[in-house]
DNA sequence: TTGTAAGCGTTATCAA
DNA sequence: TTGATAACGCTTACAA
């Protein structure tokens, strides 16, 4: 249009219209367009029309950096996690992503290092310095009260993801571990399974202690007592799960059946079984936990729990900044999810 | 220390110290200041040796809000990606983030719609707002002259990551797929194979192309004559393996052996013969692409073409944003990565 | 309801 | 080799 060009009277083509331009052209002062971007309410809806007319014609985007600096606050969101499950980090992004389409927002990811004494450090001097709009927690390091205080502490929203009540409403979002867990094995029990073995998640972990929780809790229902080596211990790595796997199968007897505290602990199961030269579920029956993408893909498919992981990514990070326009969706969007079993082919009745 | 109170002589406790507190204190301008931080050579090191103490007393570090305004760049690196493989997707974001460590980079993750028109639209909307240093584009949309031809119009550095020569050196960071096929199909004709499939990737990448034509020539240099439709396409997912690997088996005479154009598929032809009753590798032979996790985590565990995607993505970083430090480290980067086979269970001779 | 002036913390310009 | 001054594009007082 002619009266872009006049606007953009000086220099360079594709020079990028700022405030300055907007007020001009709209015959207003900056702060009446920042006004208008900022949806103030004290406004001449007559006045906000013009700009927002002006707006559109010049294409004009505020700078995200000058905002920032301005408000002292960025726009974007950090993802901070120490999971060991590549797929499940994945799957969380891909929340995150959905529920930041269409908004100002980007997602910045920052693994840490949980065992490490500088990680808080870290993340002090990373949230310090980019001066994020807020932070998203993963587990297990959002199980991290000292974390959390430290986000508050320096003024950074933060939302966490769990597999208990670890924080207020307003940021948390969890999943029922314990009860799906408690379904699960009651699952292998309704089978006709007695000598049901677990392979637990880490030590201080909290998903692990829900699970391990959930299967005890099972267990005892069923009138069942366990010899106490058939709880193993693993990192929920796959590598891990071969060798609990491989421990439990050594005990006299081995367990028919055997629930891992996540897939890729499940996965190492089946592989360890294979390398026996047993097979699932004839000679031994399987359940696994998160329903990530290797759940279906080995073979026999894995019967596991799903954890409806992108569902509460997204519902965390809606939590974080807020629902973009319907404000509704966001108070809607609920922040416990439940997991439930999903049955494939991994689990039969014992043989006799 | 007390000097550092009579800086911050005013209002809140934890203000972090300004440009302007360090100059004060070390008696010099800002500018001088913002020369030291940016390592200007026309420093008296007197001078330089006096700032850089009061900035390690105060523990002083540069706002990056404030930098991005005044260089109109940020300091974020943008993975620009529409992969169809999570694992890769992943591995892709670990390198960067290696190459990234300890400097004030932190990388924005932005996965777009390959097949979207507004694709273009969206990704020039993201760099002409966020400002981007720069970016990196993964397969297969790194292999889109267009997007590569906006980057440089809008003035943000990209580098691609790719299987072919797709671009100049400083720009690119590449593999020798086709090499590498055609050593993995040699190795499969030299287990004594005839009867070789091939599953390879959608129209229109690059990757697939490569690898198709490392089998073509593996198979020509063998003397062997393939039906037409021993080749089938998929579209890098596990279930399209499934799909290939069902109309490739029901073919009279069936294949011997089944190279995929990669693992999600390669795990797919496996799953589907397991469906069948067929065994791997005694009644069928597969080999990858990739060794992402899922190849030595199926069981048999799966030959495979060892893709180093990881390190490829640490150098294509540090190519971005040049060597951390040291200048010889990135130099010595190599921008060439050799692809090599893998050698585990899933291939045997062909029964007889 | 709108505008003016003063930042936010850094770098660029250009003179000293 | 250094420094004053003006950007960078926006927001927050505080007035009008």
């Amino acid at each position: 249009m002619a009266e872009q060009d006049k606007a953009s009277s000086t220099a360079k083509r594709a020079a990028k219209p700022t405030i300055n331009d907007v007020a001009r052209l709209a015959g207003v002062s900056k702060k009446t367009v920042s006004r208008v971007i900022n949806r103030s309410t004290l406004l001449n809806s007559e006045t906000r029309e013009r700009v927002e007319q002006v707006i559109a014609e010049l294409g004009y985007v505020p700078n995200p950096q000058a905002r920032a600096l301005a408000l002292r606050r960025n726009f974007l969101i950090g993802l901070i996690h120490d999971n060991p499950n590549a797929q499940t980090v994945l799957n969380v992004q891909q929340g995150i992503l959905e529920a930041l389409q269409g908004t100002e927002f980007e997602l910045v990811v920052r693994p840490v290092d949980r065992r490490s004494p500088l990680m808080l450090e870290d993340v002090r001097a990373f949230l310090n310095r980019q001066r994020l709009f807020g932070v998203l927690l993963l587990p297990p390091i959002s199980e991290n009260d000292v974390l959390a205080n430290l986000c508050d502490e320096l003024g950074c929203r933060y939302v966490r993801m769990g597999s208990a009540q670890l924080d207020d409403p307003e940021h948390l979002v969890a999943s029922n571990d314990r009860e799906a867990v408690r379904e699960a094995t009651t699952y292998l029990v309704d089978q006709g399974h007695r000598l049901i073995a677990l392979i637990e998640g880490p030590r201080g972990f909290r998903s692990a202690a829900e699970r391990r929780a959930g299967f005890e809790q099972a267990i005892e229902a069923a009138g069942i007592e366990l010899p106490r080596n058939y709880i193993a211990e693993g990192n929920y790595t796959f590598e891990s799960g071969i060798e609990a796997a491989n421990r439990l199968l050594d005990l006299g007897p081995p367990p028919t059946a055997i629930f891992a505290s996540n897939d890729e602990m499940a996965a190492g199961v089946v592989h360890a079984a294979n390398q026996r030269g047993l097979s699932v579920p004839e000679n031994l029956s399987v359940i696994g936990f998160d329903d990530t993408a290797i759940a279906a893909h080995i073979w026999p498919p894995l019967t596991t729990v799903r954890w409806p992981i992108i569902p509460m990514a997204r519902s965390a990070a809606l939590k974080l900044v807020g629902s973009p326009g319907d404000r509704t969706k966001a108070a809607a969007e609920p922040s416990f999810f439940l997991s439930s079993l999903v049955r494939r082919a991994s689990v039969a009745p014992p043989r006799q």
